[in-house]
Order: structure tokens, then C-alpha cells, then sequence
DNA sequence: TAAAACTGTCATAAAACTGTCATACTATAT
DNA sequence: ATATAGTATGACAGTTTTATGACAGTTTTA
């Protein structure tokens, strides 16, 4: 599923720039020229992140993103603003009034795409589903789909939260209660060596395609996921 | 182990931006809306770097980064200021008052990671944890490996902190004790010796790709690690 | 609602790692 | 050359850390 994001733009050759790129980049873009016409795009759907000009017609960006932070629904949405030059010392209104991020016209593409996805990566991670392949293992988040060989793998839906996680980070090790938090969350009284039972289940299921060896253990530290 | 950076900064929205992107940078964000917060917090633990707001409530940010400078054990602790746009040409004076650096409103938090770990890999190298080579020896603390050659090179954990450190301080000598604080912590009622056993077992480990040499051995001293 | 699948915890087995010691070496000074 | 203090090394028994299989309670599926 793409991430719906909303593009808040009285520059129309900079908004349709945006939109491409974003498009381009696996995003669903959203486009608005103003922040009235965005109130209602946003009521039908709520977006998953908001790009917002700092100077819009009527009503000004700061003012707009002041309005969605302090709405129920839409206070957690992420907002990247966009500024020009001449405006940079206002900037940290910007982030007074709830950006997560800002960009400073003129602005790269691919920085803002970076920005996104690192925002995304951060507050709604299973929404930036790339398949992922490492050394003929074929994960698809947004199938749910486990192959190597063309040949479907089986596993239960913490073993498979527990492979996205390592294979979106390779090589990193982790430490048992990092794991925990990342994937049982924060709150959770969960033991330790839990997370070694589901490793094991994890190679398990990997080792019906020779693949378990991926899983490597660290001692006295974590795991890690890594082709060697 | 992780850095701690002290934030002292009175725009709590900021404080927090700074705070949650330092975390992610795997930093340990300590915060503080105030100078006279900040000096408690100082005393509990000696920050390893201090970003410093120039205009704070009550002692402004100039006054605080000097009387920190003139006082015995927080002399060192280097210092970021954080400044407005139109307070930039005053920033001369932050210099004047010992700061390391500063940055102006608004910036962006990648900017501000980039700096931190510009100045501590200047002032306080081994609080970084980076990827480190020497002479075709690639040590990595984040995926815990260690290469030469590109062929992975096994240790247990003992010798892969011992290697750690000796590669954080190269060409540097270390008498047992010394090491044996720094590796199993000054508690430790271990003996001498044991540092000479795990000096062989990490040479052994090395030596599979010929970089046993590197560990020398002084006479009556202790050891050190340097490419000869 | 029954069957199937999945969870978290435990006890136990298996591996890997530790620290110490006795012994064999080595450099250095006399 | 010899004595001596400092190092290297191999073995080993004790610990710590992981892997594994079983199980009872839950949740999901059919």
C-alpha cells in the first residue's frame, strides 16, 4: 500500500515537480493549492504525511499546521515544510508549530524524498513497503509474500515481522531487547530469551530452503541478519 | 557506549526535535530548559558534549558556555551553539566563549548530527562508534565484524572489545591494569595474566589472515597495537 | 465451535567462552 | 654464559550464553 501524501503548493510548476517525483519514488501524491482545498482532500482521506508551503494564499502554512496538530485526527500526521531563503529565520516557528522537518527552496528532489522516507521510516514504518531482496531471499511486505527459489516460504507473523525487521537493517546487530522493542514494542514485559525461541522458529522456517544460515548469532550480544 | 550530549535549550518543541534525533543517531540526548537545570545534570554525569542555546531564560548561553570553560572538569566538554539568524553576528563572541562550533536557526537535525560527530571524532574519537581500518584490518562495531582481506575474521567477545579498544588507540602502550579497567571494568579482581592469555587468543584469531604482528608486545610495560 | 496455528515460558542440552595455572620461552643484565 | 624477571602457550575445569523440544494457554481460521 502506497503512503497518501498531501502536497500543499500555491506554486503549481513546484507542486506538479513534487508530485512526479514523489510519484516516481512509490508515493500516491496528493495535490492542493491551497489550505482550504487540503481540509477537504484531507477529510476523505487522511494522508500519511503532509508537505507543506510556509507561504500559502489565505491561510499561511505555520497557521494550517498549527490547526492539524491541535485536531484529534489529524495531529500525528508528519509535516515537512517548505521554505524560501528569505524566510529561514522564521523557520523555527516552523518547528514551534509541529514540523517534523523543513526543506529551504530551492531544494533537490531527492533530498526531499530522503526526507520522507526518513520521517516514514520513523512513524509509520510498514508504510514504506519495498520488497526487499537480499542473496536470492524475496520479501514483499505488501504481500506478505516470503520466497527463495521461486519457492514460497512459510512462517508465522512474528517470525515474519522479526525477518522484515533484519532484513531492512542487514548486518546491524541487535541486541534481544532492541529486538523487543522493535517488535513486540516498547510496553512489552516480554522475556529475553523469548526472542531466541523465535529465532530458532525464524531458521526453522528459512532452512527449508537452505537459507537459515542468514540468521547469524552474536554471542553475548544479539543476532544479526547478514549473506555471509 | 553511547555518547551523552546534554541539550540545553528553551524552546521545549526544539528540545525535543534535537533530543528525539540525537536518540536515533545513537546518541544518549540528556535535555534541559534551563541553565540552572542544566549545572544539576552536570553534576550527575559529565556530558561528553553540550549543545548550548545562545539566548536561554535567566543565565544566557554565552555566560553559562564560559563559566563551564573556566571550571576545572567541565573545561573540556566541548560546546555547540545553537543561535537565531539575527543574533549571528554576535556569534562571534560564542567563539570568544569557548564554543566548538554553532549552528544557526533553523537548521536542519542531519546538519546538527553531522557537526557532533565532526567534533567528537576530534575530541573524544573512541565515543564514536564508526568503522574502523588500519592497515587493511577493518573493525566494525555496528555489525560487530572484523575483516581483513575481506575475509571475516572470528573472535569471542573478550578479544573482539580488546581489539576494539587497541584499534581506537593505536601506537599507544597499555599496561595490563590499564586494560584490564577499560575491557572488564575497574571492579574487576582478575588477575594480571589473564590479560596475556587473551593478547594470545586474539593474536591466534588474527593470525588466520596473517595480522597477528600488529599486537606487540613491551617488555616490562604491557602491550599496544600499531602497524609497525 | 472445533481445529489449526501461534505464543510465551521453561527445563535441559549443547556450545562457546573464561580465568587460572603450570610449564616453556625470551630478553636483559651481570 | 647464566641467572632472572617477564612473556607465551597449552590444558582444563568452571561459567555463561545459546539452542532446542515440549507444553499449556490464546488467538485465528474454517
Amino acid at each position: 500500500m502506497k503512503a497518501n501524501i498531501l502536497i500543499v503548493e500555491d506554486e503549481e510548476a513546484i507542486l506538479e515537480l513534487i508530485a512526479i517525483n514523489l510519484h516516481q519514488s512509490g508515493f500516491n501524491p496528493i495535490r492542493s493549492l491551497n489550505a482550504e482545498f487540503a481540509d477537504k482532500l484531507i477529510c476523505e482521506t487522511i494522508p500519511d504525511l503532509i508537505i507543506l508551503d510556509w507561504m500559502l494564499p489565505g491561510m499561511s502554512g505555520i497557521e494550517f499546521a498549527k490547526r492539524l496538530r491541535s485536531n484529534g485526527p489529524t495531529k500525528k500526521i508528519p509535516i515537512i515544510m517548505l521554505t524560501a531563503k528569505s524566510e529561514e529565520e522564521n523557520m523555527i516557528k516552523g518547528f514551534d508549530s509541529g514540523a517534523d522537518d523543513y526543506l529551504t527552496k530551492p531544494f533537490s528532489p531527492r533530498e526531499l524524498v530522503a526526507r520522507i522516507k526518513a520521517i516514514l521510516r520513523r512513524k509509520a514504518p510498514e508504510l514504506i513497503d519495498e520488497p526487499i531482496k537480499i542473496n536470492d531471499l524475496h520479501l514483499d511486505p505488501s504481500t506478505h509474500q516470503i520466497k527463495s527459489n521461486d519457492t514460497s516460504i512459510k512462517m508465522g507473523p512474528t517470525e515474519f515481522k522479526l525477518l522484515y525487521f533484519f532484513m531492512k537493517n542487514p548486518d546491524r546487530v541487535f541486541s534481544r531487547n532492541h529486538i523487543l522493542d522493535k517488535i513486540w514494542g516498547n510496553k512489552s514485559e516480554i522475556d529475553d530469551r523469548t526472542v531466541d525461541v523465535h529465532i530458532k522458529r525464524l531458521r526453522d522456517s528459512l532452512s527449508a530452503q537452505g537459507q537459515q544460515k542468514m540468521i547469524q548469532t552474536v554471542r553475548g550480544i544479539g543476532y544479526k541478519f547478514s549473506e555471509e
